[in-house]
DNA sequence: CGTTGCGTTGAATAAGGTCAAATAGAGTGG
DNA sequence: CCACTCTATTTGACCTTATTCAACGCAACG
């Protein structure tokens, strides 16, 4: 049944077949429109009226699995597509010298990774999921030239690569300002907001990535992270075991939060 | 003569008159063209090829001038326009809740600012002058029209967001993953950089900013930022005597540096 | 010629990093 | 299903680094 869906869609966008992904074996490609999408308010067609997403028969994408500790690319790779999210949570990096790696960023559905690369026409990052999940895949070449033809998708790319540079600001003044415990505070808030915006719950959710990997992101030690979690659950803001947190206080958690 | 120039220009643009410049006093406003511009191939128009630049005739903008401590433009205020340095230095950065503002960058000639501003329409950032300077005023739905028209302007905005997130992704690895020594080594040798680029001595130039500027930059304090410049004096890297700066040996101070 | 802002330097302190050990899960192969 | 291994996590003790507090010098400016 899926697959009758995938052919109707497949029909209506030829350019997309020219695009062939590189996908370890032959998995059955699947093909979708925004129009359709649940994520359809968050993703990339955000703001964009229901006509207009409707009018642009070219909306329409191959999808692709990506199974947990799987990348959907690395640095270094010629840049063709970029990518949306449909499901599942992944982590963005970059590896530095001495093998150890920094994260950028821990994009889940809705959210588009690999804008980064039309600079240089090669990906900076590696995107690797922490959780089985499926992307859209959209092909730069093919989108630059429907945005020519419509506006308001022109303007949508502008304000998807506007929200990225908004969004690493805002992590600078995070990493330049504030210490552990704010760090951590803002993190756990930032996370908790993402997934209400998606339908989860606010308070209480499962972290899908190491200590470390939070380390990495917010400037700190694995340790550091830990004994601050450790402090936040023994003051009653949160309860943490191992991966799963629960938020009790919110609100006190954003006062531990100088600014943002 | 100026002024003829700009009558010239003037006639060629009726729609950049359209575009009202926020000014204290009623400067007298210039317009000037990207082709003939010294800038052309390190500003907007970089990889472009000369036919293109020429082919477009609205590339032209109008020009204002910010003086010493004056501001380009404030958080909170609308997002009209987005700006392309000519000359100067600048500071952009955001105030904290407490007084204190964290800088965000540095830009100067050939640089442009205001582009996270298209996602909420509102400028996110503080730019303010610290050396006289001038910039293109760029209506941003001016140059938003002009581009569905030409495929290589498009492309070419593409490539300046681009560039910004990978600059802010680059930073954040420095604020992330490395220590002080290594912070003010990295900058040093960026400053050095862009000043080569922009045909300055790459090994001796003025640093246009405070130490609590700096500092603010990379996550430090000005004495910590004081400190680090005596100590890299003491063992000959450079030679700082308050804004003046020296370096001596850039293979030391890149040594410094664990990645980048 | 005082005032003000910027820069340097020193001493004390605090914050986070490093090293190390113990424990708990998750995954693997028998 | 169990034993084994590997990785993740927590926690403690100690150490390094950067911040804080404070004093002072210097230059620019009214």
């Amino acid at each position: 049944m899926e697959q009758t869906a995938t052919l109707r869609y497949r029909e209506r966008t030829p350019s997309a077949a020219l695009h062939s992904v590189r996908t370890a074996r032959s998995e059955p490609r699947i093909s979708s429109a925004c129009s359709d999408c649940p994520l359809r308010t968050l993703c990339l067609p955000t703001g964009m009226r229901m006509e207009e997403v409707l009018e642009v028969d070219g909306l329409v994408f191959t999808r692709r699995r990506v199974r947990r500790g799987e990348h959907l690319y690395r640095t270094g790779e010629v840049f063709k597509s970029f990518y949306a999210f449909r499901s599942g949570f992944f982590k963005t990096y970059v590896d530095g010298p001495d093998g150890d790696s920094q994260t950028i960023a821990f994009p889940m559905a809705g959210d588009v990774v690999g804008l980064d690369g039309i600079e240089t026409d090669t990906h900076r990052l590696n995107v690797v999921a922490l959780d089985d999940g499926e992307v859209c895949v959209i092909p730069y070449a093919h989108f630059e030239a429907l945005a020519l033809r419509v506006p308001s998708l022109q303007r949508q790319l502008h304000k998807l690569m506007s929200r990225e540079i908004v969004r690493e600001q805002e992590l600078m003044t995070l990493l330049g300002g504030m210490r552990a415990e704010a760090r951590v505070a803002a993190f756990l808030l930032a996370l908790s907001d993402k997934f209400a915006i998606r339908g989860y719950s606010a308070s209480q959710f499962r972290l899908r990535m190491t200590r470390e990997e939070i380390g990495s992101y917010l400037g700190l030690k694995l340790e550091t992270v830990s004994r601050v979690l450790s402090r936040f659950q023994e003051n009653g803001l949160i309860t943490v075991e191992l991966r799963s947190l629960v938020i009790h206080d919110a609100k006190k958690l954003a006062a531990v939060t100088p600014d943002l």
